[in-house]
DNA sequence: GTATCTGCAAAACATTTGCAATTCT
DNA sequence: AGAATTGCAAATGTTTTGCAGATAC
């Protein structure tokens, strides 16, 4: 459990800013994976000088320190979630959202990929949710 | 087998056009998961007149079709497959191809999403190839 | 002859880059 | 002061859109 975003920052060899803090503090509250726009669009009324480049700057520093993970699914905008564990996504295809799903891959057979070094597993499923079904 | 593309294009409810033939006889052979601009650039000297909004219309019909698959492995171009089966992707963060690897998801346990339609299912990881690895 | 398909040019977005201003120590 | 960070404006790259001309049945 993290309990300060700065320290956690540090210890992830990143100097905590406040865009920086801000940033980590609204991703890792997030739990529909946010696009840069939906960040930015967020963060700007508490940081007003906020700009977009700081937020593609901010999560390119992020991924690149292995505290944020990029998640491809759709081809449009790129989404970014906090949650580094192994877990599965779930895209609703009438309302767009993005659902995590518990995963356990620990059984999917990849003798194929032996001599391969596997650096991220990432799954996805797209579908109608169970919201949208019933309607 | 498919033997004939025209006539797989019929029984999936799309019109044979020379182009739409074009651009799903080079997709099918592909093994490297082209993007537009790859699809483009090979065909042109074939089809002179060619445009990337009559590759981009072509795409976009041949998935609503489910003739063709779109793979959202990283966020800058799209990559497409004509290979429906469920396989999954490896892209090597040196070299950056995009490999197929066969893969078994009969025990994937996703009791979590029991009452969602499930449309694709689409497993990419992300690493160092083999090739790259032994360099 | 009417529908559809194609392709050009322009527009719309997402993302990156160069650089100057700001901030932190 | 010096190094890193931020943010503006412009550039780049991908995809979409509007529309006119070509093609097919």
């Amino acid at each position: 459990m993290i309990t300060n975003v700065g320290d956690y920052l540090k210890s992830n060899d990143v100097k905590p800013s406040y865009q920086r803090i801000k940033i980590l503090e609204f991703l890792m509250k997030s739990k529909d994976h946010p696009t840069v726009d939906t960040i930015y669009r967020n963060l700007i009324s508490e940081i007003p000088t906020l700009s977009k480049t700081t937020v593609y700057n901010t999560l390119k520093l992020f991924i690149k320190k292995k505290i944020t993970t990029a998640i491809s699914i759709e081809n449009s905008e790129t989404r970014f979630d906090a949650d580094m564990s192994v877990h599965g996504h779930f895209k609703c295809e009438k309302c767009d959202e993005v659902f995590d799903f518990d995963l356990d891959i620990s059984n999917l057979k990849l003798d194929e990929l032996k001599e391969y070094d596997i650096k991220q597993t990432h799954i996805y499923i797209r579908g109608i949710c169970k919201n949208c079904k019933n309607v």
